[in-house]
DNA sequence: AATGAATGAGGATTCATTCAT
DNA sequence: TATGAATGAATCCTCATTCAT
């Protein structure tokens, strides 16, 4: 692919495709396991050609996380917003739906850690921690409207619902006699929806009860009410 | 260390030896970055001696999360077992207080479904699910008989743990300024502890509430019926 | 700068313009670590306007060592001329001190043979050599009337000159407990200066002594008797 | 070549072989021309073996430099010790003599100062320079005695007669129309014989001058009168 | 004439694994 | 059984050069 992306547009769009690739080139296949080399043949570009976009593998594979971040809590927020309110199992409902139409999401989710700390150009690992921040905040305020929760709750209904995605994909069931230790997207599915609707039921009648026990909540608007 | 393993016990001595070292050389590293050389030079041994008992890199690894995997639920199960009962609090500080000795069986945990898809002695891979299902199984019925739980939650729980231990792990909180993306083992305890009481609560009242509903349960469920 | 070079004059101000950008690119660096992007951004030009002007990296610092080289041969040719005669001491200085004001040149003498070497244009090749033989050659004449030596010789004394610097500069005094390898400037002034005046002192002397030893010299003294 | 180098003394001759085979590699190319995979080839190793005995490229080629100066210096000594004394001309012939048969110790020189700055592992570095002192002070103690020369002049002699290698290896005579650029050995020899004579004979002169002018030179002599 | 995105060959280096001793 | 030297495939990345605009 010769075209030359000239204006910044089409360079921001060359980005993206790149991402796109990246994020489909990890099947629950490790990190290491993907080359630059294969990338680069499935964007029908050359190898250097991607470093002229990352500089690194690793940026790479950040910038691609940060993209499917994004847009997923996009998508949550965005859906959240257009019903005004849900309840625990309409929302992991929700959960589970944009996350399954979002594998590869799913894919680069646990590589977080990994590439946070090989992240040599400081910078960009700062950048990616608060342009992620920022997106969890906008979502977790539309969370506590939505569910409703305390503020504060809402980053941790977020945050949490993430880790039992990361976790469930990662523990697979031994019951479920599967040679390749892979998880089927079914069961994964079902899964995460109950334990996350069970999750936010109780978290939600602990919110609850806390309110009530607490003599004046509703205008003393607890101080860490910062969500922007 | 060029002492001669030479009777049978010697070498299971051996074998447990290395693996020790195994997981002490995971410090919230990825597995790539740990080499064989620098197991062997931590084990005082040479590089081919690993071989020797183990076929490759990722078995020694499983191996080694299969051992941490089972002293865990060993422990778990002997607690509980002592306690004769529970409720999820105080179960869910039991995990934190055997997780937080173990730090090395969090680190082997999210390398499974990695370790497993590599392992191309088959046997190896169903060998390690088999017994970790067999100890999984164990400890389920002593979790069940412990919280109460109905037969096959028991597994449930314990699988949810480990998911929440990995996700929690892998997820950290941005919320908290730490600039290395690692997150800190205080707020870990103290995320997976919360997390894991809401979680088991809310399965314990639904699984309470489907028994009350279900005319005569009790009796006629044999509680290891569902064992292999 | 895109100011377009239309004019044969304007397009050989950018080339000399481009010239004395590489030559400061050197700073004891290895040629091979000095980029083609680098110079052009120091020029604030693109990469692809550089080929515009010079058909290959090497070219390009031929293209330096040759101006340089001109620029010195010709400021020594006119101070030598300007004084009409000197001594082996004031040659010495004016040498140093010329090329103290030259760094650059300096830098650029070691990579000839390299440069030359590789040239796959022959016709660049050759250009440059001959270009360069002329100005020592004319060099060489006021040498030889300044110093004064026998024909032939003016040309010995600036290759030996060329040569000592090279070489000095290349091979530092290890006493000096310099960390880097690299030569202080003072330093290598001073050798310069006494091993030049040596070695001319010792060529005007031998000269000399051949001149009075040779019964008949006008007539019988080929040119080139010296050689080999 | 699977011959495993299993005793200290067989890998001491793995290692020489090895600098020899990257002596040899260097025929006027440069440093950066010479790959890792041609020295392995023709050393008929693995790529890999190379970093067995070398922790990288710059630091081979260091070794096989001080190799090839130590043994230059040992010859160089070694004759000068057998004959007692000598002048300039002989010292000149036994340089150019010594240094004809070991055509990879001019190759390699010029790269001294590039490597060494090179050299990340900084013990390496400075190992080098404190053991070419060393042996350099060994010869220079040498020259002084058969030239004779004051103390520190035979240091200076030394250094200048590398720097003249250096020098008119790198600086071609224009004159003898060789294509390549490269310079006959013939010429390269008969040029440094000359010019080292002629320097020598320099020093010597100002030295003996020197000498007498100064007073009472016998027993005055402080013997670390080195220092310039 | 100028640009700078794209290229892709090629380099240094690493490391799991083997195998002769 | 233990060793550790040897292997060599595989990886990431660089950079001189080209060429479409």
């Amino acid at each position: 692919m010769n075209v030359r992306a000239r204006k910044e547009e089409d360079k921001q769009a060359r980005r993206d495709a790149i991402l796109a690739v990246v994020s489909g080139c990890l099947r629950g296949r490790p990190f290491a396991d993907v080359t630059m080399a294969e990338i680069a043949q499935r964007c029908g570009l050359a190898k250097g050609t991607l470093y002229l976009y990352f500089q690194a593998k690793e940026e790479l594979f950040l910038a691609a996380l940060g993209c499917e971040a994004a847009a997923w809590l996009d998508a949550v927020g965005a859906e959240l917003h257009a019903r005004g309110s849900t309840d625990p199992r309409a929302f992991s409902e929700l959960v589970v739906h944009t996350l399954t139409q979002r594998e590869t999401f799913i894919e680069l989710l646990p590589l977080q850690r990994t590439l946070l700390e090989h992240s040599l150009a400081s910078q960009t690992a700062s950048r990616f921690t608060q342009t992620l921040e920022e997106k969890l905040r906008g979502a977790a305020t539309v969370v506590e409207r939505a569910l409703p929760l305390a503020p504060g709750e809402g980053m941790r209904v977020l945050l949490r619902t993430l880790a039992l995605v990361v976790g469930l994909r990662q523990i697979p069931d031994p019951t479920r006699g599967v040679d390749d230790g892979s998880v089927s997207s079914a069961d994964f599915a079902q899964e995460l929806l109950e334990s996350l609707t069970t999750l936010l039921a109780g978290m939600l009648a602990s919110d609850d009860a806390r309110r009530r026990s607490t003599p004046a909540p509703r205008w003393s608007e607890s101080p860490t009410a910062v969500a922007e």
